[in-house]
DNA sequence: TTAAACTAGTTAGCATGCTAAGTAACTAGG
DNA sequence: CCTAGTTACTTAGCATGCTAACTAGTTTAA
């Protein structure tokens, strides 16, 4: 175990880079892994947010499940699109938003997908127990309210 | 607390995508309450891990402190001499290496970064235990080790 | 001692996040 | 019904991470 030093010894030098650093490399980690099926991160990560959400989803939806701003998501889209593994239509309820569905290879590069997925998942979170995971879930909650409040108060300051 | 749905559920979905949201958080926090200083995020990073390591640091220690690449590191020392918050000197025993020092204005400007730091460092662990924090620290270095086993593990599979 | 290998740093160009500002479609108030 | 505001999406351009490939010193070994 390492408990000595303490995080607020530990991490304090960067105050979050540890976390910046952990997540680039399980993102390099997942990356590497599909490499063969020709997928960036984001392209991976947002058809894995589609999946969840169901076919149909939009784009506003998937940028906010995504926790990203929608000009960031607008390009991945595009090139999911060019790459024919989703296709957008138009919401025939709402012409402003567009529905996403994957193409009939999507789903199949989707499926192969999941499977290196699950087997790097696998590997990310060895040696840790449910309980230590659940505990870092907690974590993450709460500092994502504790920075959006403090960013609130910053900006409400200007 | 928020223990169900636990985390392999919860974070399953985007993997590490909850770290890299928190982390961009934090630094958003952290980078708006810095804005009268005029310093971006990696500015101001690399200035607390310049003041942590003590003047003199040549390029290759700090970019290895931050965790980031060369390349990343050269364009925000260069942004900082840009600024005089920092010199760099050949150093006379290796010509290769340039070592930082700050400049006066820039030790000025690194006093009020780190009492604004410390503020809003209180914020973003607020509700949090050292228990909890270190359990996360853990979590962390954990999450590392086998992120970087994983990588080797599939460029070497290649 | 001199050629090969390594190391520190740079440059060029990509990936992915962002904000600001624009367009087109929908909604609500007069 | 028309204007004003809102909403979904796009475009343009910045910030910061990366890899690949270069320069120029340093080290090593034949």
């Amino acid at each position: 175990m390492i408990s000595s030093p303490p995080f607020h010894e530990t991490l304090d030098l960067s105050l979050c880079g540890s976390m910046g650093r952990v997540f680039r490399l399980c993102r390099d980690a997942v990356t590497l892994a599909v490499e063969p099926l020709g997928l960036t991160q984001s392209r991976w990560t947002a058809m894995i947010h589609i999946h969840h959400l169901k076919q149909g989803v939009t784009q506003q939806e998937l940028a906010s499940s995504l926790g990203i701003e929608m000009p960031s998501l607008t390009r991945t889209v595009k090139q999911l699109e060019q790459q024919a593994i989703i296709v957008r239509r138009i919401d025939s309820d709402d012409k402003r938003s567009r529905k996403i569905y994957f193409t009939e290879q999507g789903l199949l590069l989707l499926d192969a997908l999941r499977d290196i997925m699950a087997e790097v998942k696998t590997q990310l979170y060895a040696e840790l127990t449910t309980q230590q995971l659940d505990t870092m879930a907690y974590g993450l909650v709460q500092m994502e309210a504790n920075a959006r409040r403090c960013i609130s108060h910053f900006s409400g300051e200007k």
